[in-house]
DNA sequence: TCAAAAGTGTTATCCTTACACCCATGT
DNA sequence: ACATGGGTGTAAGGATAACACTTTTGA
């Protein structure tokens, strides 16, 4: 009695342009089509959807080649950096599970692109990730979103705990996820926070998929102040892939792929920050570049800049061949072997 | 025509015991059914493979759950701390594909446990991480084996190049991925260091795999200097597993659960280095501990330690609700908002 | 001349790394 | 008493975090 399965293959793809991080968008209707469940629920053609494509398990040699393929022919877009993410399979994370539909399994990856590239489909569009997660952008100060409208959510929830042992236990949690309290932010834990959100149900998914599950009819999709909303689990996605990007940003240097070949130190710390999602120190910034050995200068200069002309430089080619920098980890200490 | 799917979880599951880091494995034959190619190759019944159990996309809700469901159900354990690897979907990666077998997916989760637990499957055993991987120990030093056969090995390979650009290629890369030359070593390179020796085809999972592509008949498995092989890409997994490990116990608490809920601070150094592989600095460690606030002292002695008696701790509960530790990352500075 | 952005110097403080040494128990 | 493992002090060097300041362009 084992249902069918299908693998998928989702495509985070994420670029820095204007000083802002963005990502591929298609629209939702494209791949819309199980009878039985579109006849309850129109497909919202104006929903937002991460790039999808399924798996030939007869003809693709490997996931990730699967996936450059179809993102090629979908968009004309060739991906250079990528990297699995994540496999989601919850039972019903796709509706039409509960109408007939097969079990869907979709593998995850993350792709850095440049804007720049050109890609030829029509439906595609690039949005700011920060419209999906309004409170994740800390560049210019803690978001009023949080105090004005989040906080007071998670509040509430504490308070309907129904036991002092529970209520205390959520405020645990709500402090730690977003920073309330004494507690700090942490920018990577971009997972937590919207599973925090999706849990007590003021993430727009969260009702939809509320509204599946007893079969009712779901409310229209909206826009509302915990962010914009996506089809299915692709919200969910997003953030996974922007908590790996801001963990990995402290150790690897992903930038490399979403910067033009020769770039200033300023464009280099703003695609840090748009992803990051918090401002950096310049000075200090430039000695952690420096330290890491990840540029190096051309002659060159960039007069383009609305101020004094800034030096271009380039990536070091084998900073990608280069150790952990010392000081970041366990005191080791191995031993010579005398023979 | 597209092939059928079939959705594997391999579970990796770790303990330490005796200052050794310690996997279990499963006999492979338990598992191997698929008539057409068990005539031809016959099954290695002493071969180790990593427990593996099928989804059942009607039944299952999670992966994640479907996984613990049958570790339970194959060996006892209750899974504790348990994080999702990686999904391995090349296509052969079960030689079976090629005798009309479906594509396997294998999504590989990684499970932490005390070896103490019960568990009850006859063929079952704990196995040393380091049969399988013998360069990756360096608590006492470097390994001589490398030095002594793997060196040599990769050197021949480096002089096989075509050319001079491919023969500098190589050497740059088995110098970061042994540590050779002036590199240091970097211990989470496990993936790394398995996938070259498998390229070069000195792992004896490359000879196996090449004879199943070319539909011959694969020698013997056996144990050479290049450790202890595995079934399938069963290796891979592990290396992976061991790579992530090595790699999150700098910055997370991993070791929560491969402990009992009382320990010495010197067990809790052995068991970080007998998953790092690596010596530690006593003072050092005992220093990071107590920054990272990782546990706290109960009045409790041990009186069976064979010299002085130590001090008996527990883990803080709240650890893991905390945050990162400052000094690792980015220059982050927060302006304030007024208003 | 002034706004805008590039780029530099200099501290106090904390963390890392590396030493060498003392303590409490069982045999 | 001595082997065994537990536990401590301290100082040099380096990295971080926080200051404020100078330089070069275009409008």
């Amino acid at each position: 009695m084992s249902t069918q399965v299908e693998i998928g293959l989702n495509a985070v793809i994420i670029a820095v342009t204007d000083k802002e991080p963005r990502l591929l968008t298609v629209n939702w209707d494209r791949q819309f089509s199980l009878e039985a469940y579109d006849q309850l629920r129109p497909p919202p053609s104006t929903l937002n959807a991460i790039p999808f494509g399924p798996l030939d398990p007869s003809a693709d040699r490997t996931l990730e080649l699967a996936l450059r393929g179809w993102v090629k022919k979908q968009t004309g877009l060739e991906l250079d950096y990528v990297e699995q993410l994540y496999t989601f399979g919850d039972r019903n994370r796709d509706p039409r599970e509960r109408y007939g539909g097969k079990r869907s399994i979709s593998v995850a990856y993350l792709a850095l692109v440049q804007e720049n590239e050109t890609f030829d489909i029509a439906q595609a569009r690039w949005r700011n990730i920060y419209d999906f997660f309004p409170w994740e952008d800390w560049r210019t100060g803690a978001p009023e979103i949080i105090q004005a409208v989040i906080a007071p959510a998670l509040e509430a929830w504490v308070e309907q705990g129904v036991s002092q042992k529970v209520r205390r236990q959520r405020r645990e949690r709500i402090d730690m996820t977003f920073g309330l309290g004494d507690a700090g932010w942490d920018n990577y834990r971009v997972l937590d926070r919207y599973e925090l959100l999706y849990e007590i149900e003021v993430a727009f998914e969260a009702q939809w998929d509320r509204a599946c599950q007893q079969k009712t009819l779901p409310p229209p999709h909206q826009h509302n102040h915990f962010g914009c909303p996506m089809i299915l689990d692709h919200r969910r996605i997003l953030a996974a892939a922007l908590g790996r990007i801001r963990g990995k940003l402290k150790y690897r240097p992903l930038v490399f792929d979403l910067l033009p070949s020769l770039f200033t130190l300023s464009q280099l710390q703003h695609v840090v920050e748009a992803l990051a999602g918090l401002p950096l120190h310049k000075q200090n910034f430039r000695r952690f570049v420096e330290k890491a050995g990840l540029v190096e200068s051309t002659g060159q200069m960039d007069t383009q800049t609305g101020g004094r002309p800034a030096a271009l430089f380039r990536f070091r080619r084998d900073v990608l061949t280069e150790h952990q920098s010392p000081g970041v980890g366990l005191p080791v200490t191995i031993p010579q072997k005398n023979t």
